[in-house]
RNA sequence: GCGCCGGUGGUCUAGUGGUAGGACAUGAGCUUCCCAAGCUCAUAGCCCGGGUUCAAUUCCCGGCCGGCGCACCA
């Protein structure tokens, strides 16, 4: 019954979808997946405290995650402190780009970004980097009138609003810090460091699992928007003119994609194509960015994710950030909506230039040739005994110019003198006296500002898509059955045990059985309460995929019963083999129908 | 942040100007030889603050939280 409730593209609000929505979020509730934080007190919109199903859950996806994206693909990863001062996000742009003008309508009281409504009636292009004050004097000045109701908002105060928690880095408030919007920051502004320990090879990549923070104006729908939540992020630093990914292991792949062309042709389809097919007709101009598509498509799988209900989203050209050259959203279908759980970014050089500008360290990495070079190089060596005397207080502003000349343009120095501006005065300077020459140089490399490759995944989501597409209902011997089908490489607990009868040794023995497979390293959950049906369907509801059962055949044949959470199917299993079994299935090594 | 609706045990709910009832779940016991059976008992609740009132879970105001719509989502 997996696919056979698909929900088409766009959104639906009928009741069948919400009310499995309300379900889920009951058994959420009830059962310890997440539970919202400090209700005691009332609650606090948009913190949730994940619970003792919902733990585990998340740590499995995230090692999961960690075991692709890190471990397999031979990348470091890093953990970066979740505060940062000022300057971090004054260089990122969070500062300006995160910092909201807000400006609320008498009229109607809708608020309205009071930068886009410059933008959108005047000529004025960047109105976001004006400061607030001014932004409301080019509103009073063109006579800008509310967009929704038509009322004149001249005077209406613009408030800003930022995105980011403020706090403050010791006594006083000298040091404002920010809790990072996002953990990427945290990876950049060590890039110098990070590259030295990479032995400045490229490519190579960088992850972070951490939390972010945003204060959003407005958090909703559970998990999908929170102001704390958790990113899995990888940057990948390549140089751009030589660094291919290795597409060939990925290049099967099929990838459900929603091109931009698709979204402004508005046919709501997606196009199925195989990673090589879409770099082939250049539907994915990145190859790194297709790369991960691929990579990320069976992981996604893997965890639980609902293909039927996956796709790739280009961003529209005028959705693009700041930073970004292109774009691709992983989105999730959830209670008729599509939720982002993953941006693909190619971020370019952006956020290392940044940096670089900002604290004016080198965030490049020196790119060693394969054989060194030899070019020919036009250089200046003004003798400053006949420019000084001759030219006066701008003779080093010549100097400098007559340098930059030679670079630009070597034949200028072929006459007599050689013409140059400075401050817009014309300055003829003999070329003796320049020092001119045209050396022959060898180059061992070159500096390279690496671009950088962005997936980063908000973990939150993913638990929240796998749940949701994971749940199921069906009738189990005429009684209704709530479950979830989660895969058991991430399922919360890996296998009930039970014993059938909590008396003639079977309690005692079965405690043994539930101790043996913990030191096997198996998730274990111990229950000998209520009727032998109540223990399977408490272990379905949390997803648990198999459940054990110490019978009366235990005591004589020393075997158990092996449960199967989906078929609730059973085989026998001689007890001795029990550990290994249960971690083939669990890893995936071994099917059930095989036993 | 604005608008509409809502907030009763762990969960889902009934109801009320005189402080609350059910179902499920949970715990103990009995029963039970593989899928939420039955019986007994037990635990557990009116979001917070202010106002009106002899009396407020109930009515009014504000807050907090949630759902939906708008806005926002670098």
């Amino acid at each position: 019954m997996s696919g056979g409730d698909r929900p088409g593209t766009g959104h639906r609000t009928d009741g069948g979808v919400a009310s499995e929505i309300d379900r889920i979020a009951e058994l959420a509730k009830r059962r310890g997946f997440f539970i919202q934080t400090a209700s005691v007190y009332g609650g606090v919109g948009g913190f949730y405290t994940y619970g003792p199903q919902g733990t585990p859950l998340k740590d499995s996806i995230t090692d999961s995650w960690r075991d692709l994206f890190v471990t397999r693909q031979g990348n470091m990863e890093v953990d970066a402190p979740t505060v940062m001062p000022e300057a971090v996000f004054d260089a990122s742009g969070h500062l300006d780009t995160f910092d909201d003008m807000i400006l609320e309508c008498p009229g109607c009281d809708g608020s309205h970004r009071a930068d886009h409504l410059v933008e959108d009636n005047t000529d004025i292009d960047e109105a976001e980097s004006l400061p607030p004050a001014e932004v409301g004097e080019i509103i009073a000045d063109n006579d800008i009138v509310c967009p929704t109701c038509g009322v004149a908002l001249a005077g209406e105060p613009v408030e800003e609003f930022n995105l980011m928690f403020e706090t403050n880095i010791g006594p006083g408030t000298a040091s404002p810090g920010y809790l990072r919007p996002e953990t990427a920051q945290g990876i950049f502004v060590d890039f110098p460091q990070l590259a030295e320990y990479a032995r400045n090879q490229l490519p190579f990549g960088v992850a972070q699992v951490g939390r972010a923070y945003r204060n959003e104006i407005s958090p909703r729908k559970a998990l999908v928007r929170v102001r704390e939540f958790s990113q899995a992020e990888l940057e990948q630093f390549i140089d751009p003119e030589t660094d291919e990914p290795p597409l060939d292991r990925v290049a099967d792949v099929t990838l459900p994609l929603y091109a931009a062309r698709q979204q402004e042709a508005d046919d709501g389809g997606v196009k199925s194509l195989t990673v090589q097919e879409a770099v082939d007709s250049g539907v994915i101009e990145s190859d790194w960015i297709a790369f991960y598509l691929g990579l990320a498509r069976d992981w996604y799988e893997s965890i639980g994710v609902d293909m039927d209900r996956f796709r790739y989203r280009q961003h529209l050209p005028g959705e693009l950030s700041h930073y970004a050259a292109d774009c691709w959203d992983a989105e999730t279908e959830i209670g008729g909506d599509w939720v982002e759980v993953t941006g693909f970014a190619y971020r370019g050089s952006y956020d290392l230039d940044k940096h670089a500008d900002h604290s004016g360290e080198s965030f490049s990495v020196f790119k060693q040739y394969d054989e060194p070079v030899t070019v020919e190089r036009p250089t200046v060596d003004p003798d400053m005994s006949e420019l000084g005397p001759a030219f006066g207080g701008v003779a080093a502003d010549i100097a400098d110019a007559l340098a930059e000349r030679a670079g630009r343009d070597p034949d200028a120095f072929a006459g007599e003198t050689v013409t140059v501006v400075v401050d817009d005065e014309r300055y003829d300077v003999p070329v003796e006296h320049t020092g001119f020459a045209v050396e022959e140089v060898t180059e061992s490399g070159e500096h390279v500002t690496p671009h950088v490759v962005e997936p980063s995944f908000g973990l939150g989501r993913l638990v929240y898509t796998v749940l949701v597409h994971a749940y199921r209902e069906d009738q189990v011997d005429g009684d209704d059955r709530q479950y979830l089908s989660v895969p058991p490489a991430v399922a919360p607990t890996t296998v009930g045990v039970f014993p059938l009868m909590d008396r003639d040794g079977l309690d005692e023995y079965a405690r043994e059985v539930a101790g043996q497979l913990r030191s096997a390293g198996l998730s274990v959950t111990y229950d000998e309460a209520g009727a032998i049906g109540r223990r399977y369907r408490r272990q379905d509801e949390v997803g648990t995929p198999f459940c054990v059962t110490i019978d009366y055949d235990t005591l004589e044949a020393d075997t158990v019963t092996v449960r199967e959470r989906d078929s609730t199917d059973q085989r026998r299993v001689p007890t001795a083999e029990l550990a290994e079994t249960l971690g083939l299935l669990r890893d995936g090594d071994l099917l059930f129908d095989e036993l």
